[in-house]
DNA sequence: GGCATTCGTTCGTCTTGACGAACATCGTAA
DNA sequence: TTACGATGTTCGTCAAGACGAACGAATGCC
């Protein structure tokens, strides 16, 4: 569910209306776009027709007219509004140590991270294995103390500090005060 | 800093780069990679050594092969560790409330969230312009209470307590007690 | 009304990307 | 050693995409 998956729609229909929407969302006109892209009009009126299969160089002269990010030409659905109690939804325990991770938003098809609050209690250091190439974590300490980072070299942290780690390698998080809360983000890209 | 600019690398070279970092990942031939994608290996080859404008449907054509996310071409670079101390950092203030957000962790190229700690105080609401279209922000109540979400309906949130919603319409973040403290992930997509 | 400007679409031409065969290279087994 | 299979590269051919001119339609200005 937290899966990396290829996004499963057909990529030029979901560009052809990326396009449109995101060129009349900046107010701009077609003629405008294609000049500021430095492409022909016919071009650009093929594609957000849905016509045609467009080249990379194309697509990255679209996406700096538009001043949009390459991914959102690939990427649609709207979201809504969720709230997650303190306590509530899906917790990953642990053995080795009181270490409770709560699944805060899980990564939807296509996006790349999982977001998670951290509680957890002094004890035994508990170090993670390995996640799969390309993780990064990010956490942000909001109440307590702990040891956070690469099992190499952690750093200490208190409240409102903030550690950004390749999660990639085995890595650590212990708690060394009761109490101890965090913000964890964890980015596979 | 925070803004949706398009990434500013040469994408060729850039996706040059990760089709071949996955192909080696998965520990695929370059040829095989070819025949599942119903690709020419030297299409492939080429487009491998940084030679070359692939079409939309060859790219796709890669990412379905691959098992790979469209998204994933266009990200690169191997992140450090990284600290950043309670109160460093950039900070964005408010002129309306005593609000203030740290920039932790700024969206790389071709990334697509910001990592903000945020610190209020009570005062009059503080409501911000929507975001670019497709942002979605992520807010964990680290300490003290604050009405939190779309400016329509937003939520009273407790440490601990978690919200997600959209921030490309207007949306709010009141502190109801003073040292309110949050961690809020900023996701344009 | 008449003229000008801008809009987005359609069509013919030419550049360019994808193909497939041939190639050099390496590793393995007969 | 020779033969075979698999790897990744280079080169000529062909189809497909990008271009630019021309078009009909809509709006604004004199």
């Amino acid at each position: 569910m937290s899966d990396t998956g290829p996004a499963p729609k057909p990529p030029i229909e979901v560009i052809a209306a990326s396009l449109r929407a995101e060129r009349v969302r900046a107010g701009l006109s077609l003629t405008e776009v294609a000049r500021r892209a430095g492409l022909a009009k016919s071009t650009l009126s093929q594609l957000e027709s849905g016509t045609g299969n467009p080249s990379l160089e194309t697509l990255w002269a679209l996406c700096v007219a538009l001043g949009i990010p390459f991914s959102r030409l690939v990427a649609v659905s709207r979201p809504q509004v969720q709230v997650i109690r303190a306590g509530e939804g899906p917790a990953v325990g642990s053995e080795q140590s009181d270490y409770r991770a709560t699944l805060l938003a899980a990564s939807p098809p296509g996006a790349r991270r999982d977001v998670y609050s951290v509680a957890a209690e002094p004890g035994p250091r508990r170090s993670s294995a390995p996640h799969p190439p390309g993780v990064v974590e990010h956490v942000v300490i909001s109440a307590g103390r702990a040891v956070v980072g690469v099992a190499d070299e952690p750093v200490e942290l208190h409240p409102g500090d903030y550690i950004c780690y390749p999660a990639d390698v085995p890595h650590v998080f212990q708690a060394l005060e009761p109490g101890t809360r965090a913000v964890l983000v964890s980015e596979h890209r």
